[in-house]
DNA sequence: GAGGTAACTTACTCCAAGGTCATATTGCGA
DNA sequence: TCGCAATATGACCTTGGAGTAAGTTACCTC
């Protein structure tokens, strides 16, 4: 029997890697970058400090890399979704239902992309900025094109109402969030009533 | 001359804390409950820190007394506009006018009412509850007015429909805020053109 | 002008959390 | 089977910021 409990346990290096982003990303989702501390991060995931260290040499790096993660997955998907053609209201539809379902197993993710407690500067700043300038791109193309067809051009009220589409967004991701019973099908057709009543559009056929 | 820095300098305690209560509001408005040291406070206000201590007993107590002032007088302006008699979306917009007119010389007091970096327990957690719920009233009446009105009935439509709202809302302040060069006026006509283009109502006579 | 009190500061304590060091165990190739 | 690299940890160092103890000065009243 041992004298300690150092030592390997025969897992490898990528295994622990991903073991310890999964009970990272769930706990800075959670309790945002400013409330979760490594060692918080370190007892679900089963290992202790110094090998998070060890792995990811600091807790923004640790934090950068369920970012790059996160990140990556929510920008293809609604890249992938801007590309395929649709347009108009049904755009912003399509995007926020393929977010609901790539949110549904794991909903604090959202909460990491746009983290107002994670660091202004550095490293983790400059993965978030890239991130949120690829999902701003998208937004600014969608709402653009609708924006021109309402009359407004104006490029600040443009601007604006790029921020407010975005946080619109947010806003139902965020609901849905804390109305954990609530299916992503569910949410997407509640979007459907919440957009027509609202701007009078017709979107009865999305729901196919 | 004094052999040492202590000592009164005549200033009575009520001014000394309205000091206090300027520079924090605007240096936890600016950089967030958890990125604002008491010490940081102390400074501009030109004073040490046991004094904050001693006037307002705790970082916590010093948000506390922040957070009343701001949000009494924000609460009281929506509420006076609500219950003015002006309905529909128009009454939207003249909630929105009047906060850009209070907000004017002072735009970093509306974080302070929704800093997500404030403690989620204790005496701050209550007082923000107060007023955030004094806030989500109004905006319950109002949308639930609206909503009636397009024909949206269902509660759950209507409690994500009030966030979509009160989120608007915030993203309107926000892209107010940094962007200090555009008039509280300025804004307000913004608002009317984006909300005639996003919904086709005729907000012509709001801007008299 | 003596003393009580309000206003004020210097110099600490304490703790949580980021980060590091020295060391222990085991799998595996030569 | 020998030894090295990879995996792992307990114990430590360090820092920043919340909070406090104890003492200093000046005003005000009698």
């Amino acid at each position: 029997m041992p004298r300690s409990n150092a030592g390997t346990k025969g897992v490898p290096r990528a295994d622990r890697e991903a073991q310890i982003l999964v009970a990272a990303t769930r706990l800075f989702g959670t309790l945002g970058y400013a409330g979760t501390s490594v060692a918080a991060v370190a007892e679900p995931a089963g290992i202790s400090k110094p090998l998070v260290y060890s792995y990811f040499g600091s807790k923004e790096g640790l934090y950068s890399a369920c970012l790059r993660r996160a990140g990556e997955q929510l920008a293809v998907e609604m890249e992938v979704i801007a590309r395929s053609g649709v347009v108009g209201l049904e755009r912003g539809l399509r995007t926020l239902e393929g977010v609901f379902d790539l949110l549904e197993p794991q909903p604090w993710v959202w909460r990491l992309i746009f983290d107002p407690t994670a660091p202004a500067e550095g490293e983790v700043a400059e993965v978030m900025a890239t991130y949120t300038a690829r999902i701003t791109a998208l937004a600014e193309e969608g709402v653009g094109e609708l924006a021109a067809l309402v009359g407004i051009s104006d490029p600040l009220d443009v601007s604006a109402l790029v921020r407010v589409w975005m946080s619109i967004f947010d806003a139902l991701v965020g609901w849905w969030v804390d109305h954990p019973d609530q299916s992503a099908e569910a949410m997407t057709a509640r979007c459907v009533r919440l957009f027509t009543g609202v701007t009078g559009a017709d979107l009865g056929t999305v729901l196919a």
